[in-house]
DNA sequence: CTTATTTCAGTTACACTGAGATAT
DNA sequence: CATATCTCAGTGGAACTGAAATAA
């Protein structure tokens, strides 16, 4: 794998498309991408969203999350109703089914966090998730 | 910026994805994309390359290298010839223009790398660079 | 009338596949 | 003949754009 001018950056750019390769191709068994696990993530993390609330909290585009709200509640882990405050708006739940769907998902992903992160010793994985969020709250 | 889970390989994919956007917007203002500066960097350092050999060591599809090559060598930054030894092989090299090219390009990415890494000090990035690179080498 | 939310059709950039052309 | 290198057309998934529909 090329360093390109030796940028920090690029190496950023080459192991995190590493890893997302993985972690796709492991919910991919499952028919499901990793928009499918945030959108999931973030409803039961946070409650009931509507889906430009969810769009915004993961960083997608809105005319986008339609299909993943779409493949997500036709297979019966999320539910839609329209608030009755603001009809414009469509509040997004998880149901339980989802909640059980996320757990499982959580094992598995945790095990190819495990294997990506194997050269690591703990202590330099929770060096290296450190370092990382620092460069998030920008 | 969601964290998925509390997986850092997420992290690691969304901090490189913000950090692959900026060098690939830096490098755009120039017309090129990552992949010109790669074939670049790859020529200078190593000498003329067939095309194959610049595709097996950038990691890039044997297919794809065409273009790039195409449009550095139209805009004059690199030069092909013919092997003379085996005529399927077309040797690339850097011209002096090629090279001139890249140290501007060094300067402008360089800039970018300064931007993201902000909030780490020396020591940390010098940190975060040593860890990644354990995960390449598997 | 303007703005907000959702939805959909279309576009773009990118990596990959498969087949063909040329040479060994 | 089989193999290696390069080339090109086409495919598929992902992110974005723009405009329409509905509601405030």
């Amino acid at each position: 794998m090329t360093r390109l001018l030796g940028l920090t950056t690029y190496l950023m750019s080459s192991t995190g498309r590493t890893a997302r390769a993985g972690l796709a191709a492991s919910v991919a068994r499952r028919g499901l991408r990793l928009w499918h696990v945030a959108v999931l993530e973030a409803l039961v993390e946070a409650g009931p969203l509507a889906k430009g609330e969810l769009a915004a909290r993961l960083d997608i585009n809105p005319s986008d999350i339609v299909k993943v709200v779409d493949d997500l509640g036709g297979q019966g882990y999320l539910a839609c109703t329209r608030s009755a405050r603001d009809r414009r708006r469509i509040n997004v739940s998880a149901t339980r089914a989802g909640r059980a769907l996320l757990a499982e998902l959580t094992e598995e992903l945790a095990a190819v966090e495990e294997d990506v992160l194997a050269p690591l010793t703990d202590g330099e994985r929770a060096q290296l998730a450190a370092l990382l969020s620092r460069l998030v709250s920008s």
